[in-house]
DNA sequence: AGCGTCACCCGGACGC
DNA sequence: TGCGTCCGGGTGACGC
């Protein structure tokens, strides 16, 4: 389930390196790609993926949305994870999961690999990243991104806040838990319109959305990931995942619905529909 | 523009 | 125990 916080995590440890996932992968140069899934490239074939990769250089790794961006000497590679996918440095001679789709090989043995368990995710090879992620919305943990912002944008749509949250062309980053836990901490109704929130209303979202997200980078996502990350956010949902459980601000039992075909989690009783 | 629906996947949970 | 079925995540394509 990688939304921002995983992406943003990843794309740290990819940058800086960490004792559990290796060593930094900035300066390195693609030697050779092996994809065992084409299907995991996107619009381009593995033999076309695989001559445009080689002799690469990775020159920066960033995050945009849910996107996960590689600056090479030409153009850019971008992962998205999809729902179950990580990318992880692996030591010269290192075995393979059998979920390593696509593996990038390194001049001295070690690769960079995407691993994808469900096979949701995707990666672009392009000239431009703005190819990929040129339609996104802000980003919502941008110093720029402002209260007064958010609600000139809630005020030009008339759509029902959860389903405009998960719109990546709205706000780039916020996925299904993410969403419901700002929600929560906004106090707002997950189907209440978007153009009918007062001031004080739009402020609490702003607040809800940054701090739910700032919080689930602290905690290094919310993915059970046991052997690589077991982010702690997992264990600090208020409401996703827990139907019938207590409200942590006010006891009642958290409600589950659906809402556009997603599952959707709130409080009754501080989520008042007016 | 917005909405609903479907397809893509598969591990895990569930029911019998 | 073994089998079948359903679910959920994010996105993109589709039709209305």
């Amino acid at each position: 389930m990688p939304e921002l916080p995983e992406v943003e995590t990843i794309a740290r440890e990819l940058r800086e390196g960490s004792e559990k996932r290796g060593s930094s992968v900035l300066g390195r140069t693609i030697v050779g790609a092996l994809i065992r899934w084409p299907r995991h490239l996107a619009r381009l074939t593995p033999q076309a993926f695989r001559r445009r990769i080689l002799g690469q250089r990775i020159q920066g790794v960033r995050r945009r949305g849910k996107f996960l961006l590689c600056d090479l000497t030409r153009g850019t590679l971008l992962v998205h994870l999809g729902m179950s996918g990580d990318l992880r440095v692996s030591l010269p001679g290192e075995a393979a999961d059998p979920h390593d789709h696509t593996r990038f090989l390194f001049e001295d043995g070690s690769e960079l690999r995407f691993n994808d368990t469900r096979k949701f995710g995707r990666v672009y090879l392009v000239a431009s990243p703005e190819e990929v992620i040129g339609r996104l919305g802000p980003e919502p943990l941008a110093p720029r991104f402002t209260a007064e912002k958010l609600g000139a944008m809630l005020a030009a749509r008339r759509r029902q806040l959860k389903p405009l949250l998960l719109d990546q062309s709205f706000l780039a980053g916020v996925g299904n838990i993410y969403a419901d836990e700002a929600l929560h901490r906004a106090r707002l109704h997950p189907l209440r319109r978007s153009d009918t929130l007062s001031l004080r209303e739009v402020s609490r979202l702003y607040r809800g959305i940054r701090d739910a997200l700032r919080r689930g980078v602290r905690l290094n996502g919310a993915s059970i990931d046991w052997v690589y990350r077991g982010g702690g956010m997992q264990a600090e949902f208020r409401v996703y995942d827990r139907e019938g459980q207590p409200c942590p601000r006010c006891g009642a039992l958290i409600q589950k619905m659906l809402v556009g075909q997603r599952g959707t989690h709130f409080c009754p009783q501080c989520q008042r529909l007016k």
